[in-house]
DNA sequence: TACATATGTCTGATAAAATAAACAATAGAA
DNA sequence: TTCTATTGTTTATTTTATCAGACATATGTA
């Protein structure tokens, strides 16, 4: 994505004229070139990692510096081009809010479930913890030897690592968001 | 360098065995061609940051666990290839012991001064911290109004944010290790 | 056994990252 | 003013990262 592009931009560009240093004192102090240290401080760049450490090394920061996104910031998820995937026929339909970001580490859905519809999941890999808000309707969630009913308003937080369902078990449309969260 | 290279082929390797997967299996997952996977997994490869972006996106993880490098790993430095600086006519030789490293944060110095040999630093960048630690002989040691002599086994520790003077004092060699921390 | 599927490696083609050098724009000094 | 640095941008070229698909090697299944 070109999320980390811009980071590399915003950081590289900040400390070099914190530091007051041309293009070409960079160019020298790191062994990359000027034209591709200007395409990178314009965001326009694809950078390899050895160049991004040749950068690092040479202005003497760490990684995490360089690539850290810039404080005061913000993003706005239209709800208008928001993908979803549909299972049990259309019956069960997941719209993906927030995508994964390795940045944040966790991602956002939204679930309509039809009235009677259900949804299994395989188990997640190690340490994936989901938690479900019911927003409207009645689902029972079941997990090994777990089974919560929760209303309206209710919330569970459970460990993703083992097969787990959810049902609707009301009598019209149930929606739930859902966070999953990585380790 | 092919530090990161290395890292990134030792955690996707790991963690794809940990899961079971495929390379054929990542590769649907990420949208990174199945070829430049296993070259990623070699550590032969040399990824542009997209590609590192798809990858701990689609393996939902962070970078920083992803370009992690494995516990229990050492680095020898030979004292055969060490390269070094002379200043001052060649009274002043400086010998890069630990080159520095955006993982580690510091370099390492060893510095050898003939009697009466001086070296002027100018200010360095913001927060620097340099660390002397003289060996054999004895050197003056000046910033701003610090004036420090130092004896054989003595230490001082100081911000280099400002230009700095070292003097050998003594009727022969001096020798000093030198540390610099960067913020 | 033969067959099928799955898995990692290799190869050639293509897109793009990276460089070096030319260029234009600017600022400073004589 | 003119001349000379200095700075960032642009262009042309080389290098290389990436991909699609072919290949070889297993690993089961009938």
């Amino acid at each position: 994505m070109e999320q980390m592009s811009r980071n590399l931009a915003f950081q590289l560009k900040k400390i070099r004229q914190q530091r007051h240093l041309s293009l070409d004192d960079v160019a020298k102090a790191t062994g990359v070139s000027k034209a591709q240290l200007a395409q990178i401080e314009k965001g326009e760049a694809n950078p390899t990692v050895s160049t991004i450490w040749k950068i690092a090394a040479g202005m003497r920061m760490s990684f995490s510096s360089l690539l850290q996104p810039p404080t005061a910031h913000y993003m706005r998820y239209s709800s208008k081009d928001v993908p979803h995937v549909d299972e049990d026929e259309g019956r069960y339909r997941v719209y993906s809010i927030i995508p994964y970001n390795p940045e944040r580490g966790w991602e956002f859905y939204k679930v309509e479930m039809e009235p009677g519809a259900v949804s299994r999941s395989e188990a997640h890999t190690e340490g994936v913890e989901e938690t479900v808000m019911v927003i409207k309707g009645q689902a029972i969630i079941s997990a090994g030897d777990m089974h919560e009913l929760l209303d309206e308003g209710d919330t569970l937080v459970f460990s993703g690592h083992q097969p787990h369902e959810y049902r609707n078990t009301s009598e019209g449309l149930t929606i739930f968001h859902l966070i999953l969260q990585y380790k």
